[in-house]
DNA sequence: CAAAAAGCCTATTGACATACTAGGAAATAA
DNA sequence: TTATTTCCTAGTATGTCAATAGGCTTTTTG
């Protein structure tokens, strides 16, 4: 299944901001940018949307930046994903026309919103703060300094 | 998760080949064409690729048509999925200049890769058997003259 | 044998999405 | 006031999707 490098990038960027976004301290886009070497002008762009979605606050000016605007454990990823994706979770939608009670109608019902209600399970589950865990755990360049903001 | 018309066509197909094709009789696409409401030459196509994945075997001619190659209990959806769409059950690739063991891997790796592997779980289970087998016992429009090969 | 019926193959196209690049306006702190 | 940073908009190259179209090949049938 492909991964469009929104999603992906904007999941990285949230992950950077609650990691090093510590004592209310703001993360900027070149920090992000230069740390997880994304563009900083694409990267921008997903941050906009991730604080119009509410998840980051942007502060402008000198010495700005972005923080969270709730705690990573109340982050799902089901969350951020119909934030930077309307597509992703979405059931199929099948128009009046075809509503036929056919076949199709029945690979839709039967198979692919199946799919994605085991989709939207275990990503509702899963929060920004265990993804963060679950890196910081198997990381094994952990020297017992990392810190980071839930 | 939007799902290609091509994968949903070629559910279709087989399943409508499936039902129809007792006896031994062939499914000529023009069949399918007027009873699925799908454009013949576009279902041509995905007809083609159904054959060269093995799921379909092809009889040119006059009173042609396609048959199922094997029985609809030995095909499974994980199977058509692959045969139809190179992507949609593959794990994310990852470039070797990109594992960097940062958060983008991870993000991969314990993200993507584990809903894929859901979405594998559940679609090897399925079969067309037993997807005609759901479709045959919601339709309520069922005769109980209603047949179909397995 | 000829013609019709079917599968089979390839090329082309319009629309749309993706993944950026680029430029600059607005706000804010030093 | 100047540097820094967010924020907004536009453009662009590339690729995929969903067909449409034309015609060749094979096989049955009259």
């Amino acid at each position: 299944m492909k991964i469009s490098t929104k999603v992906e990038f904007g999941i990285v960027a949230l992950a950077d901001i609650a990691i090093y976004s510590v004592n209310g301290e703001t993360v900027s886009s070149s920090d992000i940018s230069s740390r997880q070497n994304i563009s900083q002008k694409y990267l921008e762009q997903i941050l906009v949307a991730l604080r119009q979605a509410g998840f980051i606050r942007g502060q402008k000016g000198s010495r700005g930046g972005y923080t969270l605007a709730r705690p990573a454990s109340e982050i799902s990823f089901s969350e951020i994903l119909n934030g930077l994706d309307n597509n992703i979770l979405a059931d199929t939608y099948v128009s009046e026309d075809d509503t036929d009670g056919g076949l199709r109608d029945k690979v839709n019902s039967c198979i692919w919103d199946k799919l994605n209600g085991y989709m939207r399970e275990f990503t509702a589950k899963m929060t920004l703060a265990d993804f963060i865990e679950l890196h910081k755990s198997e990381s094994e360049e952990n020297d017992g300094s990392f810190m980071y903001y839930i």
